[in-house]
RNA sequence: GCCUCUGUAGCUCAGUUGGUAGAGCAGGGGACUGAAAAUCCCCGUGUCGUUGGUUCGAUUCCGAUCGGAGGCA
């Protein structure tokens, strides 16, 4: 049994193709999603349903509050723990989500450290951006590590902040740190890559599955969320597509009207950025607008997986 | 019926003292190594409502006409 790892834009379908292909090959799911580690965001988040995860069993969902800070780090140790523990018990792992740097660092089995973060020089350094300017910030990166500076634009300030962080907390550049973490890729994962051949079909699947989400209570999933704090300002969570929206509403700011329309287009650039982000990968693609239905498409994979997968 | 304002990119609008026009949003492409549903970069030709006139030249000035908004009757 080798893992299998489904990536795709919002809306692709993948969940449904996870839940598919775990039935076919005694399977379970690894989720890949940033957001969907929060308990609480439900809705929002797309989150497989109890019914859902009581068939087939599901990692890495519901595994943190909203308030708690995880990183790409924390997620790369989880989800190789639990991969070796379903592979251990001589079921398939098979990996379901869109966040692309988690994929990444579970296919690279890139290894991040233990150190590396650092709290106050992150706020000293984007308050020495924000007085000096971005050139300014981006110039002392430019001293301590020239080629990470070529690769990052001066206006990122977030990436010119972390790579002056990691040359400061580790004494090594960040090329030289990057490069250490890249030591061991993984060959052994059937990769499928769910894509559209157009573009509207996707962009009207995610018009409806957020219109079903507000008939599904998100706003009131939203005001809880607001109420107990787990959208505060700093928080991942509230930088979540949908919440950050509605809480625009919830505080009188638009109408709903305007705050849906604004999770529809911040959805269609999320999308966007997934497509750009997996274009990247080999991998078996399969085009989720020629398939008339899902079963369709599960077949379509359980077929690519039969030939390729050995 | 009369008066005023208005008609420019898919949308909201700038602008051209007459030399065929540019922002934001939307849309497209790209980057991405401990915040990633985040963050950042690149991409703007459109009968300037239609039609006459003045002019070397009109989207810009003048007239007519057709939409839209408001005011007076």
């Amino acid at each position: 049994m080798i893992p299998i790892a489904i990536a795709g834009p919002t809306a692709s379908g993948k969940s449904a193709l996870a839940l598919g292909l775990c039935r076919a090959l005694d399977g379970e799911i690894v989720s890949l999603d940033s957001m969907q580690i929060y308990r609480t965001l439900d809705i929002g988040t797309a989150k497989p349903t109890p019914a859902e995860r009581a068939g087939v069993p599901h990692h890495l969902i519901d595994i943190c509050e909203p308030t708690d800070k995880f990183s790409a780090a924390d997620f790369t140790a989880a989800a190789n723990d639990a991969v070796s523990d379903i592979l251990s018990r001589g079921k398939t792992p098979v990996l379901c989500g869109g966040t692309g740097l988690y994929l990444d660092s579970f296919l690279r089995r890139r290894d991040y450290g233990d150190v590396a973060v650092d709290e106050n020089l992150r706020r000293e350094l984007f308050a020495f951006a924000e007085q000096n300017g971005n050139a300014a910030l981006h110039g002392m990166l430019k001293a301590l590590d020239p080629n990470a500076a070529e690769a990052i634009h001066e206006n990122n300030v977030k990436r010119v902040v972390r790579a002056i962080e990691i040359c400061k907390t580790t004494g090594m550049t960040k090329t030289e740190w990057d490069k250490a973490a890249d030591s061991a890729p993984r060959d052994d994962v059937f990769l499928i890559v769910l894509d559209f051949d157009d573009r509207e079909k996707l962009y009207s699947k995610i018009e409806r599955r957020v219109d079903k989400m507000i008939e599904d209570g998100l706003v009131d999933e939203a005001r809880s969320a607001l109420e107990t704090g787990a959208l505060n300002a700093g928080t991942t969570a509230s930088q979540a597509i949908g919440y950050k929206e509605l809480i625009q509403y919830l505080r009188g700011e638009c109408s709903l009207n305007d705050a849906v329309e604004q999770l529809k287009t911040a959805t269609r650039h999320y999308a966007k950025r997934q497509l750009t982000w997996f274009r990247r990968y080999g991998g078996c693609r399969l085009y989720v607008d020629r398939c008339e239905s899902s079963g369709e498409l599960l077949s379509a994979a359980l077929d690519a997986i039969k030939e390729g997968g050995k």
